[in-house]
DNA sequence: CCATATTTGGACCGATCGGTCCTGAAAGGG
DNA sequence: CCCTTTCAGGACCGATCGGTCCAAATATGG
């Protein structure tokens, strides 16, 4: 269903998705009514994905220092060689039509919205247990963290170098935490 | 020039071009070739002018913690408001057609791995004058920060809230400067 | 075993894509 | 003032886009 994924929304043609869904141009359009739609449902499973994992990272149940470095580890994985190549539906969809698209648009910015608040959470109570270092503002360290993530996946694209990607994410994480 | 730029290179029809550049069919085939070369000159102008202006924020006679103030002070500038929902070619440029054309997988990678190397100097400039923070290795810093600002654009296409860039701005760079 | 309902592959549609080419107007030089 | 050169505007091209429709094949139920 994500063959969107790596090619992107204007790029990926009706034949492709044909082939990707093994169904017939008259199945899909009576399943999904049209392009568009089809494109709406992918990037909400994929939100919903994205979601659901970091659910469990942040898990009140644990260590949200522990969640943290498994939050960064999984972009790591996923931004370094042939993951990073194939890139980040999410990322692509919001430089390639979170402009356009109110649709699209909100879908976007809902979901780097909950992904900050996931992220300044797992940092509040990683300040309640006495675990940050002196000064750290969750709200202002998530905003930095999401925004180092998402980057990641960008220069990814290119430059897929997992040992820096990690070595940096751990250096980002060394800043924060005592 | 770079009515690419917001659109992206897929959803620039030859039309949107002509009207960017007030050339006929004809004349803007003469001048260019295809509008595979025209996107390149785009890009390779974009480049151009990012490379130039941090020449100018990097310079080596300035201070290079006010220097890194300012890289990073224009990033939030350009990601803010109406700035950050233009969004930015090279971004855009990355996730869309980086992966699949390698005359531009080869620009952006180029720029990016650039954009690292200046960044990486000029901490090394402020390292050597004694105002880094203990144990902040110059390289992975700039990794950092780079990936920063790139997701900066990334949010920005949604929700290009300047105050709270700014305040990630200065909370990163404070994490790394005494 | 037949009648009905469902789904299939693909022909087909108008629109638009990137790209070529030709005509007529404008501009420049003798 | 005319002849040549240049160039803008747009008609035109085949290909492909997203989307519709239908006939044949398949599955289903009695």
């Amino acid at each position: 269903m994500e063959v969107f994924w790596s090619r992107g929304y204007h790029a990926t043609a009706l034949p492709d998705l044909l082939r990707a869904t093994r169904l017939s141009r008259g199945s899909l359009y009576a399943a999904f009514g049209d392009k568009h739609s089809l494109f709406l449902r992918a990037l909400d499973r994929y939100i919903a994905d994205a979601l659901r994992r970091m659910e469990g990272e942040f898990d009140p149940g644990n260590d949200p220092v522990a969640g943290l470095r498994a939050y960064l580890a999984g972009y790591v994985e996923r931004t370094s060689g042939s993951n990073g190549r194939r890139g980040c539906l999410l990322v692509a969809t919001a430089m390639e039509l979170a402009g356009q698209d109110a649709e699209v648009g909100r879908r976007v910015a809902s979901f780097f919205k909950a992904m900050e608040a996931k992220v300044t959470d797992a940092l509040s109570r990683a300040k309640a247990a006495g675990k940050l270092a002196d000064g750290v503002e969750p709200a202002i360290a998530a905003n930095i963290l999401v925004c180092f993530v998402e980057g990641l996946r960008v220069v990814g694209k290119t430059a897929p170098a997992r040992i820096a990607s990690q070595a940096a994410a751990d250096a980002l994480v060394g800043r924060f935490v005592k």
